[in-house]
Order: structure tokens, then C-alpha cells, then sequence
DNA sequence: TTGAAATTGATAATCGTTTTCATTTAGAGT
DNA sequence: ACTCTAAATGAAAACGATTATCAATTTCAA
């Protein structure tokens, strides 16, 4: 259980870390820090800005999610699940939608490989506009970081 | 020619963005406005950092280049090449290789086209150390954003 | 040559992230 | 249960990169 597996690793519980660390997981799968923190102040309006940064953190330290940068300039925190998967990401409504990767990985693996990489991790996403927004996508198409 | 091309889109040619412009295409193909700025600075030490900033932003909306970001918070303008490309980053030393990505694409755009996404680009990166750095890989692992 | 519109350079504002620091708290050892 | 030390907290400030403002200058079409 979570409160044991922190302890093991020498980090205290405290109602705080709780309280975030339980939101975390109640949420969508990609949050940022200031969504995280809207939310856990709906249950405890004491709770700092940064505690819940730090605890963000160390949700990642502990390898339980992975920071996450579509390109907008907000940094995301992905739960780490067993399984790799990509992002399509829509460049209006900002919405993730993942999708399985298998076989791509397997080709990115080999590239690293012929390059002597020694590979940490992948990211692979799909930017463009979801059904619902199709619309709006001629407008700043310029300022998207776009690959 | 370069000078045409922006004139017909209805900018106008200063000494100053021709030798940014110029600066750009000499240099590694992911700069950071910073390192352009340097760049720039070697030749007139009267350009202003906002003005480097400014036309690295008309490079892009003119379809030049495009922004990247690779994790580490600073935005790099990758040259755009008629193919698209992937990027192998060392976590260590921020280097940059590229790869081909034709048969990843394609299997990405399939998957697009499943969840009904307009596609506007794709961004596919394998981040881990290359064959000099693969010393220093344990440490920091959980600041860096891995997919 | 002239005038409107664009560009420039310096500076300030902004925004997200991270650090600092004084205070409080958790929890291991007694 | 009590104590003590290290860790955690919250408020605020620092930070670093990006973007906006503004007065002065420059481009270039008419």
C-alpha cells in the first residue's frame, strides 16, 4: 500500500501528501501542477502552492508518473503506466488522447541502437485537432511547436 | 531568394534580420534563441535580444522553422526540412541527432486517421545518452522528461 | 521625397517553475 | 508517552525564459 511503499523509501506521510497524492491518482491522466492544485483545494484550502509541487515531484521520484511537455508550456505529470503510449494531442482544446505504440517503439529501439544510445525513454505524439475542433485550425498554427 | 520570398509577404529587409536570418541557416540545426543571439552578437553588437527573438518568430511563421522543446525548458527552432525527421536527444550534453521517422509516420498518421485527428505534425524522440555520456545516466533520472 | 507602416532596441511585464526560510510535524529511538 | 532530529509545510521571494510595451528609427511604396 502507498503509505508503507513511502515509508520503505523514507519519506514521511503526512495529510498533505496524502490528500495529493490520492488526487493524483483520481484525475485525468495527464495534470498539471496548477490543476492538481485546484483540485486539492477543494478538499483543504491550507495547502500550499509549492507542497503540492514538491509532492508532484516526488510522485515522480518514486516513479509513479513522468513529466510531460506537449509544447504549449505547461508542463504535464503522465501516471506511468506499465504500458508505453503515445499522445495525440489537440493543439485547441489541449485534450490527450493515447494510443499504443508497440510496434513504433519497436523501430525506435533499433534506431537507438545503430546510433550506440543508450535509451531512457521515448516520446511519440500525433499534434493536430481533435473531431470536436476542427475548426479553429488554420488560426496560430505559427506559434505551435509542431513536429 | 530569401529577400523576394519576404517581401512578397509583406515584410520588409533590415540589415538586421538579414543577417539573423543569414545566422540561422549557418548554424546547428536546433538553436536556442540564446545561441542565436550570441551568433548574431559576434557580427553587430547592436542587436537587441527582442529583435533576434522577433525573427526567429517570422523565420517560423514564414515556415522556415519550427519551435521544439525537448524537456529541458528551453525552446530550440529546429530548420524545417521537406522530410520529416526524429530526434535522438542526450539527456547529458542536450547533442541532437535526427533520424529518419518515414515508416513511424506512417504508422502514426493510420492512427490519426482512427481517432478522427486532423494531423498537424508529429514529434517523435528517444531521449537516453549517447555513446560519450553514457557515464553520468543514473543521476537526475526523475527530473527528466522521458516518454 | 515623403509618409504610413513596420522594425528596432531597451526595458519592463509576464508566466511557470523552483528556491528560501522560518515554523511545524512525523516518526524512530528511548 | 516523550524527545529529538530530519523531513515537510506554506508564504514569499527568486529565478529564467518568453513575450509585450513604447519611443525612436528605418523601410519602401506611392
Amino acid at each position: 500500500m502507498m503509505k508503507e511503499f513511502l515509508k520503505t523509501k523514507g519519506f514521511k506521510i503526512t495529510p498533505q501528501r496524502e490528500l495529493i497524492f490520492r488526487s493524483f491518482f483520481e484525475m485525468d491522466k495527464h495534470v498539471s501542477v496548477d490543476e492538481l492544485y485546484d483540485k486539492v483545494r477543494e478538499k483543504d484550502r491550507s495547502i500550499g502552492y509549492s507542497t503540492v509541487w514538491r509532492n508532484l515531484k516526488l510522485i515522480c521520484r518514486v516513479g509513479l508518473a513522468q513529466k510531460v511537455n506537449m509544447g504549449d508550456g505547461i508542463t504535464r505529470y503522465d501516471r506511468l503506466t506499465k504500458v508505453p503510449h503515445g499522445h495525440l494531442f489537440c493543439l485547441n482544446c489541449k485534450r490527450v488522447v493515447e494510443f499504443n505504440v508497440d510496434q513504433v517503439v519497436g523501430i525506435l529501439a533499433n534506431t537507438a541502437v545503430e546510433n550506440k544510445f543508450s535509451t531512457r525513454g521515448f516520446k511519440v505524439e500525433v499534434q493536430g485537432y481533435c473531431q470536436l475542433c476542427q475548426s479553429e485550425s488554420e488560426e496560430n498554427a505559427d506559434d505551435e511547436e509542431i513536429h
